[in-house]
RNA sequence: GGACCCGUAGCUCAGCUGGAUAGAGCGCUGCCCUCCGAAGGCAGAGGUCGUACGUUCGAAUCGUAUCGGGUCCGCCA
């Protein structure tokens, strides 16, 4: 894949080498943090490399005269890639000790026909080896339908999978489903009061004959879940079983009752993703991971390694629950991995902790070939990254690495007033409410143009506005004009070839503008975006970089407009069009690629 | 009291893992439409990167302390 920087990068580390060959520099120096990028002044030339700098140091040596003998090995050499085959360059030496190069032309041209003959292929990396990584998001409780921080959750997690993959790794998306423990209890008992409910409205119902059944059965349970969605569930649930479960003990009907409502909820759960376009390659679910004695195993292995045992906490430093009192339990020797405190993997009445389950999940993560797992959490679940961390390391020997990725609050707003929640007070929106109001498409962006840690204001009237503060619209439209300028050439160029493999041979030289240089530049760094971002693990990135794409092309589309924006690239000069069409084409294919792992669909027309 | 996240232009936020004169949008000032996408663009003003030390050739970026905002806080998930 044309990648100007990457292969510069290598024509560098080649130099070193031959300076290493004849003895001016010493083997073996630490070259992983040399870079080439784009100069933040274009004055400075094209590329840049800070090799001088990062050796200097480690070689003692001045910057700058270290500066001048790479650059002096650099030249005469030329760059390798077929894409750029014979191009040249100057490098010269800027003052700490950059070297700063500048290209022909003609090495943006090639690297233009490169994005032209990839298609939205291009940006594709082999960067990720073909390594596993697995990424689990969402992981809502299967007790209602989401909400839109989970949305946020979904959006970043399932964007993040598809740029790593795009990067060259082997994704797999996994959905972790808590349907072991007391909630879900909880959540059965709210269901089957439901279900009394509905069995009451029915005429012949044997509720109604028995008031001691009615008392008992039409009480809200303990933990309820207030949500109408509930009534629908117990609507169903008569439907399918009738009046089976009426005035039964609870220990009949609370296991199969659990099951029924689990399966319900995940129902709507995945319709809610499905309407954001997002789906998983693993659905894995605690309670078959308990009954399976993974517990059990996972906390074998901790044991064997002496990191299990009966202690009693410290209380907590503050002031003190009401209740608190100093109890033996089984506990994690979390602290020798970082983490504050030793952690409960047993409750006082015996029963698992949340976290034991946990560490028996992301142990089967790691043997089933995750060797690098992210997780995607809300915010709230920032007090329990450090000891989910310390039982990986401890699990693992340090063999995997796990990256928490925690989502900041997002905020409702319209126009500026925020949008009360209360889950009481039944205002509550749920993602499905927003996504329906506003799109996929919207929804998606807007969730991933923030950094995850970043609290995010959503507000309805301006996601949905058609100006520039909205950055959804920006790219969209960019895109959009260039399917415009498209429909429009072949219309008046009937009979021309005007596909990407036909435009890929035009006469690029003719490209010579300042702006459309700097436009091509820009578009060839998006396999290094790609990789930077991948690397990073931060999806937010490529929306800034399509934000500039897009402001680069509007902005040239206005140069033209001294000639009258369209006539500008449609010209009455068949040859200087085709290049300029070449150019429009490529913008399109690099905002459709991008968009693409976003999984939001470009607009082709607005 | 502790843990985690965030303090960058009037506002909302980037800042590519330590580099060159810190950027973008909105807002503000002044420009650019007979017509073909002005749903856009150009130029200008606007900053002690919360504060103070420290690490080094070099810090918005790393470390320590401190102030402000948010989230969470034994056996809840």
């Amino acid at each position: 894949m044309a990648d100007i920087f990457g292969d510069f990068r290598r024509l560098v580390l080649s130099a070193l080498n031959d300076l290493a060959a004849v003895g001016t520099l010493p083997r073996g120096l630490d070259v992983a943090r040399v870079a080439v990028e784009p100069p933040r002044d274009p004055a400075h030339g094209d590329l840049s490399t800070n090799a001088a700098m990062v050796l200097a140091g480690q070689i003692k040596q001045s910057p700058l005269e270290l500066a001048g003998k790479i650059a002096a090995a650099l030249a005469g050499r030329e760059l390798e890639t077929a894409d750029y085959r014979g191009a040249g360059f100057t490098a010269e030496v800027a003052r700490p000790g950059f070297i700063n190069v500048r290209l022909e032309p003609a090495v943006w041209h090639m690297q233009l026909r490169a994005v032209l003959l990839a298609g939205t292929a291009y940006g594709d990396s082999e960067a990720g080896g073909g390594r596993r990584v697995n990424v689990e998001f969402v992981s809502a409780n299967p007790t209602g339908p989401m909400h839109v921080g989970h949305g946020r959750g979904a959006v970043v997690g399932d964007a993040l999978a598809s740029l790593l993959k795009k990067a060259g790794f082997d994704v797999e998306r996994e959905y972790y489903i808590n349907d072991a423990g007391a909630q879900v209890d909880a959540l059965a008992r709210s269901v089957y009061f439901r279900y009394c409910e509905e069995v009451a409205t029915q005429p012949e119902s044997a509720l109604l004959h028995s008031s001691s059944v009615s008392q008992s059965a039409l009480a809200e349970p303990e933990g309820f879940y207030p949500g109408e969605y509930l009534k629908e569930t117990g609507r169903r649930l008569f439907e399918r079983d009738g009046e089976r479960w009426l005035g039964k003990a609870e220990a009949v009907w609370l296991g199969p009752l659990s099951e029924f409502a689990v399966a319900e909820m995940m129902a709507l759960i995945r319709d809610d993703l499905a309407a954001l376009g997002i789906g998983f390659d693993r659905f894995s679910s605690e309670k078959a991971l308990v009954e399976a004695g993974a517990i059990d195993k996972a906390l074998g292995v901790l044991e064997e390694r002496g990191l299990v045992y009966t202690g009693v906490l410290e209380p907590p430093k503050g002031k003190l629950p009401d209740d608190w009192e100093p109890r033996p339990q089984l506990l994690f020797r979390a602290t020798q991995f970082g983490d504050e405190v030793d952690r409960p993997l047993k409750k006082s009445d015996g029963s698992w902790t949340y976290f034991a389950a946990d560490i028996a999940y992301h142990l089967d993560k790691y043997r089933r070939g995750g060797g690098t797992m992210i997780d995607v959490w809300g915010a709230d679940h920032g007090g329990y990254v450090k000891r989910v961390n310390a039982a990986v390391l401890a699990l693992t020997n340090g063999a995997a690495t796990l990256d928490v990725k925690l989502c900041q609050l997002v905020s409702l707003f319209d126009n500026g007033q925020p949008v009360r929640m209360s889950k009481r007070a039944g205002t509550f929106v749920t993602l499905r409410e927003v996504v329906d109001e506003v799109g996929k498409d919207v929804f998606r962006f807007i969730m991933l143009t923030r950094r995850n840690d970043q609290a995010l204001d959503f507000d309805f009237a301006k996601v949905t506005e058609q100006s520039k503060d909205n950055p959804v619209f920006y790219v969209q439209y960019a895109h959009a004009r260039a399917c415009s300028v498209m429909r429009h050439a072949a219309e008046e160029l009937a009979g021309e070839d005007l596909t990407d493999a036909a435009l890929a041979g035009a006469n690029l030289a003719l490209l010579a503008d300042p702006a459309e240089l700097a436009l091509i530049r820009l578009l060839a760094g998006w396999p290094r975006m790609v990789e930077s971002a991948a690397e990073a693990h931060e999806p937010h990135r490529l929306a800034f970089y399509l934000q500039e794409v897009a402001a680069q092309f509007h902005l040239l589309w206005t140069k033209g407009r001294d000639e009258v924006q369209l006539r500008f690239i449609i010209s009455g000069d068949p040859d200087l069009t085709r290049a300029r069409l070449a150019l429009v084409r490529g913008v399109a294919i690099v905002v459709a690629s991008g968009l693409a792992v976003f999984g939001v669909t470009p607009a082709e027309e607005m």
